[in-house]
RNA sequence: UGCCCGAUAGUAUAACGGUAGUACGACGGUUUUUGGUACCGUUUGUCUAGGUUCGAAUCCUGGUCGGGCAACCA
């Protein structure tokens, strides 16, 4: 059962388009990005948003690669980008790349050329912005404005033969240097980069620009719906009048807002600033708002795709809670992670009326939300347990409901047990609470008739086992730190990760990564990618909600 | 000083001239062998001033505020 849901701003453009028979009813998407870095989170925004409505409308999605600068791009992340597409859940019709295009685009230059709306510039860099003019104040044509189609058609083909450097000439169109509209005051279309490329190797030495190259690529393709982000907006009209004037297929663009998440930074240069000055391991530090690094983390690509459906499809800015994503990771964890317990900051607790040596093997149910159960695995019980330090209270509140003097608790799947006594150091830190358990109270088969109002986990002694634990923390310490004064990088949360050696319980020696574990009353854990038999990790990939942090924090 | 986009609870997003709703968060409660989950309840909102209209979040005008635009980046 699909609830129903109100369409988004696009949803209803298409919708119109089909009822009104345009493209008779197509509808083909593309996901276009630049292999310059490792996706993030508001990409998996434009991802579902993109082949999501293709899927909604019967139609398809091209991946394509917007590679038409080489000196930024590398196939390191065109594979990344794919896997992390795939893993999202996502299949692309056609695997494309703007340099595929290359050829045609000269052609269409060529065209224009030959109409008279484009014209080899000498002009250095500066000198063009010199000449654009302001936003207030028109821009001023050169002498190159005026040449001949013959020679520029010339000096293009010689652009392309490589009888220029780096910068040298351009070609621009020919579109009116008095815009309101900066993008407008005749745009480049081509540059002159003797750089190797990716793909097309050393074949060419100019490049498109972005201007003349997505527009065309997307009606190369038949593309219906180009669907980008919001500062592509003054882009829009000359977006429209190159596929005007070289008279192909009229794609259309549309517009919305980029997804941002608060207390992190979503712009591929910065991320790509805190992996080289290695701020953060790698671009799948689990700490990364990257695809990659939510992976790591323990995000899986159902709740990465809820979010992106709960965040919604609009135009306007947006700064969104990270309490959002960390909703839709639990709520997908709590109905498929295999219960476990590990003891993050371990006491010893000893069960004085526990036969010496003596273990028992107890059940523990791997995850009671799975409807007709999702298997158990045994527990090792004995006399000694290592248990939560912070579970014990020399002098409790109230409305504490585990251990302290005389207080009882339930021993998740095992016994309810009873504080007698508690030993100390000689620098007073508790170091052994002992208690005694009721023999009649076995979960499953209770019938000491005790009551008790919290039930805490443990790991035996004899049988625990070490892992290292890695607990994450937002990656900075305000909301956007994009727009605080100085560099972003002022902000960063040098606590963000915190390494811990953990007691867990046996079974979990076995685990397997790609699977979530939620160590009861801790969290949602999975196992790192640089674990191993020897020496175990987990990554925290995000609490429990703690009623009790929030009521100790009142008092 | 120019052009463009936007403005609905703390956050995100609906309502398409006719009862301002949903989710997350917060707060309170019920259930619970996870202080988890589930369930119930409460709280908070149409930037502003005019206009059109029987009726405006919605249409119009002015203002305010926020964002974008002058890369041989995408």
């Amino acid at each position: 059962m699909s609830e129903e849901r109100s369409l988004n701003f696009l949803e209803e453009i298409i919708e119109n388009d089909i009822a009104n028979g345009v493209n008779n009813g197509r509808v083909l998407t593309r996901f276009p990005p630049e292999p310059n870095g490792y996706l993030h989170i508001g990409h998996a925004k434009s991802i579902c948003l993109n082949f999501g409505i293709a899927q909604k409308y019967n139609g398809k999605t091209n991946l394509r690669f917007d590679d038409t600068n080489p000196v930024t791009e590398d196939t390191e992340y065109v594979e990344s980008i794919k896997e992390d597409i795939k893993w999202l859940g996502f299949e692309w019709a056609e695997e494309l790349y703007s340099s595929d295009y290359f050829d045609q685009l000269y052609e269409f230059a060529v065209t224009l050329i030959k109409k008279g709306l484009a014209y080899v510039d000498d002009s250095s860099a500066e000198e063009i912005a010199a000449q654009k003019g302001t936003p207030t104040e028109p821009g001023t044509p050169n002498q190159y404005r005026s040449r001949s189609i013959e020679e520029n058609l010339q000096l293009f083909a010689d652009m392309k033969a490589g009888k220029y450097k780096d910068g040298e000439r351009v070609l621009r169109a020919k579109l009116d240097l008095a815009s309101p509209n900066m993008h407008m005051r005749d745009p480049l279309m081509y540059r002159i980069k003797h750089a190797h490329h990716h793909r097309t190797g050393d074949a060419w030495c100019i490049y498109p620009m972005y201007d003349f190259a997505h527009g065309q690529s997307d009606a190369i393709e038949k593309i219906t719906h180009s669907i980008c982000t919001l500062e592509f907006i003054p882009h829009r009209p000359l977006y429209d009048w190159f596929i005007e004037n070289l008279e192909i297929f009229p794609s259309k663009q549309y517009e919305f807002a980029r997804g941002n998440i608060n207390y992190t930074v979503m712009s591929k240069r910065k991320l790509l600033q805190l992996v080289n000055e290695n701020l953060v391991n790698g671009w799948d530090d689990p700490r990364m708002p990257t695809i990659s690094g939510l992976r790591r983390r323990g995000y899986t690509p159902l709740s990465i795709r809820n979010f992106c459906e709960r965040i919604g499809i609009a135009r306007r800015e947006n700064l969104i809670d990270y309490s959002l994503l960390e909703f839709c990771i639990r709520e997908d964890l709590n109905k498929t992670a295999w219960r476990r317990m590990a003891v993050l900051d371990p006491i010893k607790m000893v069960i004085t009326n526990y036969p010496e040596g003596h273990v028992e093997m107890l059940e523990g149910e791997n995850n009671p939300e799975v409807e007709g159960g999702d298997g158990s695995r045994q527990l090792p019980f004995s006399r000694e347990l290592w248990i939560e330090r912070e579970d014990f209270m020399e002098n409790p509140p109230k409305k504490f409901f585990r251990l302290g003097p005389g207080l009882m608790t339930r021993l998740k799947n095992a016994y309810i047990v009873r504080c007698d006594d508690f030993v100390k150091d000689a620098e007073g830190n508790v170091t052994e609470i002992h208690c005694s358990y009721f023999p009649e109270s076995k979960s499953g088969s209770d019938t000491s008739g005790i009551n008790v109002k919290g039930t805490i986990h443990w790991v035996s002694i004899p049988h625990a086992k070490t892992a290292e634990i890695r607990l994450y923390d937002r990656l900075f310490k305000v909301e956007d730190p994009s727009n605080e004064d100085g560099d972003f990088k002022e902000y960063i949360n040098h606590e963000s990760l915190q390494v811990q050696t953990a007691y867990i319980e046996p079974d979990l020696a076995k685990a397997e990564t790609g699977r979530g574990y939620q160590f009861i009353r801790k969290g949602y854990f999975c196992v790192d990618k640089d674990s191993s038999s020897e020496n175990l990790i987990f990554n925290r990939t995000v609490t429990l909600k703690d009623a009790w942090a929030k009521e100790v924090k009142k008092m």
